[in-house]
DNA sequence: AACTCGGGGCA
DNA sequence: TGCCCAGAGTT
């Protein structure tokens, strides 16, 4: 596994190569940050981005979800998939919101995990972005990126990924490094066509030597 | 750990 | 057409 240093300084290059990376799921409270990601399980963002910019101006409260039949809900988001599931946690979570916490989003990563349709990685996302919490949400670019650049062992699960990368990031820039990764990840260090030949961290990557390898066979 | 949900985007 | 997508819940 790479060293405090050299994980530094791939993540230095990656603020080079993404200077404005951010969440692109931020909205402008946490209640919809909430829904917004919850949405975004197994979709792009462009489409959670697409459904979410009628859906809030038609929704503003936990109350509005709720007075709506769970048809109509789910037409509302049906372009994005898995909408019969999301439909149903989002109304059940905010009954949740207004019976078990006021109203009022949770700035605490255990409690946002109780709702529906919220695990680890949303939790994460919201306390970090939504409440400026340090954290590290491990999504599939983060997993894949820390995997191949060796900041963690190739086999270490989800939960094991985030220890990790919390162990050798100082904590002040775990929000930083998460939307890093995930620019990095998402249009550099791609799942099927990884740009390695032009990848300037090329030398400190273990995968990339090895598909490099590969290729010229 | 493996499986399922699911419409849209893209090759 | 076939494959994948800022995951979560269940078994």
């Amino acid at each position: 596994m790479l060293n405090k240093n050299d994980i530094r300084a791939c993540l230095d290059t990656m603020a080079e190569m993404f200077p404005d990376a951010h969440c692109e799921l931020n909205h402008r409270n946490p209640f919809e940050l909430v829904i917004a990601v919850a949405l975004s399980a197994q979709c792009t963002d462009a489409l959670v981005n697409k459904v979410t910019k009628n859906l809030f101006e038609k929704y503003q409260t936990p109350e509005d979800y709720l007075n709506v039949p769970i048809e109509e809900l789910q037409t509302d988001i049906r372009s994005i998939g898995l909408y019969r599931n999301k439909a149903k946690n989002i109304q059940k979570l905010c009954r949740m919101l207004i019976d078990d916490y006021g109203g009022i989003v949770p700035a605490d990563r255990d409690e946002l995990t109780k709702l529906p349709g919220v695990g680890r990685k949303t939790a994460n996302v919201v306390v970090s972005v939504a409440y400026d919490i340090p954290a590290i949400a491990v999504d599939t670019h983060v997993e894949r990126v820390s995997k191949r650049l060796a900041f963690c062992r190739w086999k270490d699960s989800v939960l094991e990924v985030e220890k990790t990368l919390m162990k050798k990031v100082p904590k002040e820039e775990w929000s930083v490094t998460h939307h890093r990764m995930i620019f990095f990840g998402r249009y550099h260090c791609k799942a099927q066509n990884p740009q390695c030949p032009e990848c300037p961290l090329l030398d400190l990557c273990r995968e990339g030597k090895k598909r490099m390898k590969a290729s010229l066979k």
